[in-house]
DNA sequence: TCATATACCTAATTCAATTAGGTATTATGG
DNA sequence: CCATAATACCTAATTGAATTAGGTATATGA
Protein backbone atom coordinates (compact mmCIF):
# COMPACT_ATOMS: atom_id res chain seq x y z
CA UNK A 1 0.00 0.00 0.00
CA UNK A 2 2.05 3.20 1.05
CA UNK A 3 5.93 3.40 -0.27
CA UNK A 4 8.75 3.41 1.70
CA UNK A 5 8.94 6.81 2.59
CA UNK A 6 12.65 6.85 1.78
CA UNK A 7 11.91 6.89 -1.65
CA UNK A 8 9.48 10.29 -1.14
CA UNK A 9 12.35 12.46 -0.23
CA UNK A 10 13.26 15.07 -2.63
CA UNK A 11 10.08 14.44 -4.54
CA UNK A 12 7.80 16.01 -2.67
CA UNK A 13 8.00 20.03 -4.25
CA UNK A 14 7.66 18.48 -7.37
CA UNK A 15 4.05 16.95 -6.46
CA UNK A 16 2.87 20.05 -5.01
CA UNK A 17 4.14 22.00 -7.93
CA UNK A 18 2.60 19.49 -10.53
CA UNK A 19 -0.73 19.51 -9.04
CA UNK A 20 -1.06 23.49 -8.49
CA UNK A 21 0.10 23.24 -11.94
CA UNK A 22 -2.79 21.20 -13.32
CA UNK A 23 -5.41 21.81 -10.48
CA UNK A 24 -4.86 25.57 -10.45
CA UNK A 25 -5.32 27.72 -6.95
CA UNK A 26 -5.50 25.01 -4.42
CA UNK A 27 -5.83 25.01 -0.17
CA UNK A 28 -3.24 22.79 1.59
CA UNK A 29 -5.57 20.37 3.39
CA UNK A 30 -7.22 19.96 -0.14
CA UNK A 31 -3.63 19.01 -1.37
CA UNK A 32 -2.93 16.01 0.44
CA UNK A 33 -6.39 14.46 -0.26
CA UNK A 34 -5.42 15.17 -4.33
CA UNK A 35 -2.37 13.15 -3.87
CA UNK A 36 -3.83 10.66 -1.55
CA UNK A 37 -6.54 9.93 -4.78
CA UNK A 38 -4.46 10.46 -7.81
CA UNK A 39 -1.78 7.67 -5.22
CA UNK A 40 -4.52 5.27 -4.81
CA UNK A 41 -3.78 5.81 -1.16
CA UNK A 42 -0.03 5.26 -1.10
CA UNK A 43 1.35 8.59 -0.78
CA UNK A 44 0.41 10.35 2.03
CA UNK A 45 1.60 13.50 2.06
CA UNK A 46 1.20 14.37 6.09
CA UNK A 47 0.70 18.06 7.08
CA UNK A 48 3.99 18.22 8.93
CA UNK A 49 5.82 17.58 5.44
CA UNK A 50 3.12 20.16 3.43
CA UNK A 51 3.07 22.98 4.95
CA UNK A 52 6.80 24.10 5.67
CA UNK A 53 7.10 23.02 1.85
CA UNK A 54 4.32 25.30 1.12
CA UNK A 55 5.91 28.14 2.83
CA UNK A 56 9.78 27.01 1.17
CA UNK A 57 8.09 27.24 -2.14
CA UNK A 58 6.72 30.45 -1.01
CA UNK A 59 9.76 32.49 0.27
CA UNK A 60 11.46 30.88 -3.12
CA UNK A 61 8.68 32.97 -5.01
CA UNK A 62 7.08 29.85 -6.92
CA UNK A 63 4.24 30.08 -5.39
CA UNK A 64 1.69 32.72 -3.72
CA UNK A 65 -1.08 32.44 -1.62
CA UNK A 66 -4.46 33.69 -1.35
CA UNK A 67 -7.09 33.91 1.52
CA UNK A 68 -10.58 33.52 1.52
CA UNK A 69 -12.90 33.86 4.38
CA UNK A 70 -15.20 30.66 4.34
CA UNK A 71 -18.06 31.45 7.63
CA UNK A 72 -15.49 32.24 10.13
CA UNK A 73 -12.87 29.81 9.02
CA UNK A 74 -9.94 31.35 6.43
CA UNK A 75 -8.96 29.31 4.09
CA UNK A 76 -5.52 29.84 2.07
CA UNK A 77 -5.44 29.10 -1.68
CA UNK A 78 -1.89 28.49 -2.95
CA UNK A 79 -1.36 28.80 -6.43
CA UNK A 80 1.89 29.13 -8.44
CA UNK A 81 3.45 32.05 -9.91
CA UNK A 82 4.67 32.57 -13.34
CA UNK A 83 8.45 31.24 -12.25
CA UNK A 84 6.38 28.61 -10.19
CA UNK A 85 4.52 27.46 -13.63
CA UNK A 86 8.13 27.11 -15.39
CA UNK A 87 9.81 25.44 -12.30
CA UNK A 88 7.11 22.40 -12.54
CA UNK A 89 7.94 22.08 -15.73
CA UNK A 90 11.34 21.46 -14.88
CA UNK A 91 10.63 19.58 -12.36
CA UNK A 92 8.57 17.08 -13.53
CA UNK A 93 10.80 16.42 -17.14
CA UNK A 94 13.86 16.50 -14.66
CA UNK A 95 11.64 13.46 -12.62
CA UNK A 96 10.80 11.44 -16.02
CA UNK A 97 14.50 12.00 -16.97
CA UNK A 98 15.72 10.88 -14.06
CA UNK A 99 13.46 7.47 -13.50
CA UNK A 100 15.17 6.75 -17.33
CA UNK A 101 18.18 6.73 -16.10
CA UNK A 102 17.41 4.96 -12.79
CA UNK A 103 15.48 2.40 -14.92
CA UNK A 104 18.85 1.99 -17.05
CA UNK A 105 20.88 1.22 -13.37
CA UNK A 106 18.39 -0.96 -12.23
CA UNK A 107 17.73 -2.86 -15.32
CA UNK A 108 14.07 -2.54 -15.05
CA UNK A 109 11.48 -2.02 -17.30
CA UNK A 110 9.03 0.32 -17.19
CA UNK A 111 5.57 -0.32 -19.01
CA UNK B 1 24.10 15.71 -17.20
CA UNK B 2 23.96 15.06 -13.05
CA UNK B 3 20.60 15.04 -12.05
CA UNK B 4 19.08 16.82 -8.93
CA UNK B 5 20.55 15.11 -5.85
CA UNK B 6 17.53 15.79 -4.47
CA UNK B 7 16.03 13.47 -6.19
CA UNK B 8 18.44 10.50 -5.15
CA UNK B 9 17.91 10.25 -2.19
CA UNK B 10 16.48 6.95 -0.99
CA UNK B 11 17.54 5.58 -3.86
CA UNK B 12 21.20 4.81 -3.07
CA UNK B 13 20.57 1.74 -0.80
CA UNK B 14 18.44 0.18 -3.63
CA UNK B 15 21.50 1.21 -5.95
CA UNK B 16 24.31 -0.38 -4.33
CA UNK B 17 22.45 -3.45 -3.07
CA UNK B 18 21.27 -4.02 -7.12
CA UNK B 19 24.67 -3.41 -8.50
CA UNK B 20 25.73 -6.11 -5.99
CA UNK B 21 23.53 -8.41 -7.14
CA UNK B 22 23.92 -8.31 -10.65
CA UNK B 23 27.57 -8.08 -10.07
CA UNK B 24 28.46 -10.43 -7.66
CA UNK B 25 31.86 -9.22 -5.05
CA UNK B 26 32.26 -5.61 -5.94
CA UNK B 27 34.74 -3.29 -3.90
CA UNK B 28 33.81 0.37 -3.20
CA UNK B 29 35.79 2.36 -5.97
CA UNK B 30 34.18 -0.15 -8.24
CA UNK B 31 30.93 0.67 -7.43
CA UNK B 32 30.88 4.35 -7.84
CA UNK B 33 32.52 3.84 -11.58
CA UNK B 34 29.57 1.26 -12.10
CA UNK B 35 26.97 3.92 -11.58
CA UNK B 36 28.76 6.67 -13.13
CA UNK B 37 29.11 3.94 -16.60
CA UNK B 38 25.28 2.81 -15.80
CA UNK B 39 23.79 6.26 -15.60
CA UNK B 40 26.14 7.96 -18.52
CA UNK B 41 27.73 10.15 -16.01
CA UNK B 42 24.31 11.50 -14.91
CA UNK B 43 24.80 9.84 -11.76
CA UNK B 44 27.81 10.79 -9.51
CA UNK B 45 27.68 8.55 -6.13
CA UNK B 46 30.28 10.29 -4.43
CA UNK B 47 32.86 8.53 -1.91
CA UNK B 48 31.29 9.97 1.38
CA UNK B 49 28.16 9.00 0.35
CA UNK B 50 29.04 5.44 -0.70
CA UNK B 51 30.86 3.99 2.56
CA UNK B 52 28.69 5.27 4.60
CA UNK B 53 25.96 3.38 2.93
CA UNK B 54 27.83 0.26 2.37
CA UNK B 55 28.58 -0.02 6.04
CA UNK B 56 25.06 0.19 6.85
CA UNK B 57 24.13 -2.02 5.18
CA UNK B 58 27.08 -4.07 6.61
CA UNK B 59 25.36 -3.50 10.16
CA UNK B 60 22.17 -4.71 9.09
CA UNK B 61 23.43 -8.06 7.88
CA UNK B 62 22.54 -7.26 3.98
CA UNK B 63 25.85 -7.41 3.07
CA UNK B 64 29.59 -8.57 3.93
CA UNK B 65 32.77 -8.49 3.07
CA UNK B 66 35.89 -9.89 2.00
CA UNK B 67 39.42 -8.53 1.93
CA UNK B 68 42.20 -9.19 -0.68
CA UNK B 69 45.32 -8.16 -0.55
CA UNK B 70 46.63 -6.67 -4.06
CA UNK B 71 50.29 -6.19 -4.01
CA UNK B 72 50.31 -3.76 -0.40
CA UNK B 73 47.12 -2.39 -0.65
CA UNK B 74 44.26 -4.25 1.47
CA UNK B 75 40.96 -4.25 -1.06
CA UNK B 76 37.67 -4.50 0.49
CA UNK B 77 34.95 -6.77 -1.56
CA UNK B 78 31.55 -6.48 -0.49
CA UNK B 79 28.70 -8.82 -1.38
CA UNK B 80 25.57 -9.91 -0.96
CA UNK B 81 24.50 -11.91 2.47
CA UNK B 82 21.27 -14.34 1.54
CA UNK B 83 19.02 -11.65 3.03
CA UNK B 84 20.38 -8.58 1.19
CA UNK B 85 19.64 -11.06 -2.07
CA UNK B 86 16.32 -11.07 -1.04
CA UNK B 87 16.20 -7.53 -0.31
CA UNK B 88 17.69 -6.40 -3.25
CA UNK B 89 14.52 -7.69 -4.91
CA UNK B 90 11.82 -6.51 -3.06
CA UNK B 91 14.19 -2.98 -3.06
CA UNK B 92 13.97 -2.64 -7.09
CA UNK B 93 10.27 -4.07 -6.66
CA UNK B 94 9.59 -0.96 -4.51
CA UNK B 95 10.98 1.43 -6.32
CA UNK B 96 9.52 0.19 -9.68
CA UNK B 97 6.03 0.50 -7.88
CA UNK B 98 6.90 3.94 -6.38
CA UNK B 99 7.63 5.30 -10.30
CA UNK B 100 4.34 3.84 -11.53
CA UNK B 101 2.41 5.84 -8.91
CA UNK B 102 4.96 9.06 -9.13
CA UNK B 103 3.84 8.44 -13.14
CA UNK B 104 0.15 8.63 -12.32
CA UNK B 105 0.42 11.42 -9.68
CA UNK B 106 2.78 13.85 -11.88
CA UNK B 107 0.43 12.45 -15.27
CA UNK B 108 3.48 11.39 -17.08
CA UNK B 109 3.72 8.63 -19.70
CA UNK B 110 7.30 6.84 -19.27
CA UNK B 111 7.59 5.12 -22.16
C1' DT C 1 -22.79 16.05 22.92
C1' DC C 2 -19.09 14.06 21.32
C1' DA C 3 -16.28 12.20 18.00
C1' DT C 4 -14.74 13.07 13.41
C1' DA C 5 -13.59 15.91 9.70
C1' DT C 6 -11.96 20.23 8.15
C1' DA C 7 -8.12 23.54 8.15
C1' DC C 8 -4.34 26.09 9.46
C1' DC C 9 0.16 25.78 11.67
C1' DT C 10 5.09 25.01 14.29
C1' DA C 11 8.95 23.18 17.34
C1' DA C 12 12.04 19.50 18.12
C1' DT C 13 14.14 15.71 16.43
C1' DT C 14 16.06 12.48 13.13
C1' DC C 15 19.13 10.73 9.86
C1' DA C 16 20.71 10.24 5.17
C1' DA C 17 23.52 12.79 2.27
C1' DT C 18 26.91 16.55 1.43
C1' DT C 19 31.04 18.82 2.25
C1' DA C 20 35.46 18.55 3.11
C1' DG C 21 38.71 16.61 4.45
C1' DG C 22 42.71 12.48 5.66
C1' DT C 23 45.91 8.47 4.38
C1' DA C 24 48.45 5.56 1.37
C1' DT C 25 49.61 2.93 -2.97
C1' DT C 26 50.19 2.53 -7.95
C1' DA C 27 50.53 4.01 -12.59
C1' DT C 28 51.91 7.58 -16.21
C1' DG C 29 53.39 11.47 -19.01
C1' DG C 30 56.90 14.93 -19.55
C1' DC D 1 63.00 10.60 -12.15
C1' DC D 2 59.50 13.20 -10.50
C1' DA D 3 55.16 15.10 -10.12
C1' DT D 4 50.51 14.40 -11.02
C1' DA D 5 46.60 11.67 -11.60
C1' DA D 6 44.32 7.63 -10.60
C1' DT D 7 43.33 4.05 -7.42
C1' DA D 8 41.41 2.85 -2.90
C1' DC D 9 40.08 3.02 1.67
C1' DC D 10 37.93 5.95 5.14
C1' DT D 11 35.59 9.59 8.75
C1' DA D 12 33.99 13.96 11.19
C1' DA D 13 31.08 17.87 10.95
C1' DT D 14 27.41 19.94 8.94
C1' DT D 15 23.14 20.45 6.41
C1' DG D 16 18.41 20.32 5.64
C1' DA D 17 14.27 18.02 4.27
C1' DA D 18 11.11 15.11 6.33
C1' DT D 19 9.09 12.91 10.53
C1' DT D 20 7.12 13.04 14.88
C1' DA D 21 4.30 15.07 17.76
C1' DG D 22 2.12 18.20 18.97
C1' DG D 23 -1.30 23.01 19.16
C1' DT D 24 -5.56 25.80 17.79
C1' DA D 25 -10.11 26.41 16.08
C1' DT D 26 -14.46 25.63 13.25
C1' DA D 27 -17.98 22.60 11.25
C1' DT D 28 -20.77 18.48 11.10
C1' DG D 29 -23.24 14.15 11.63
C1' DA D 30 -24.88 10.43 14.68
Amino acid sequence: MAHSPELLKGTLQTIILKILKDHGKTYGYEITHRVKELSAGSILLTEGALYPTLHRLEAEGLVKTEKVLMGKRVRKYYLLTPEGKSEAKDRVAEFVDFIKTMSTVLQVNIA
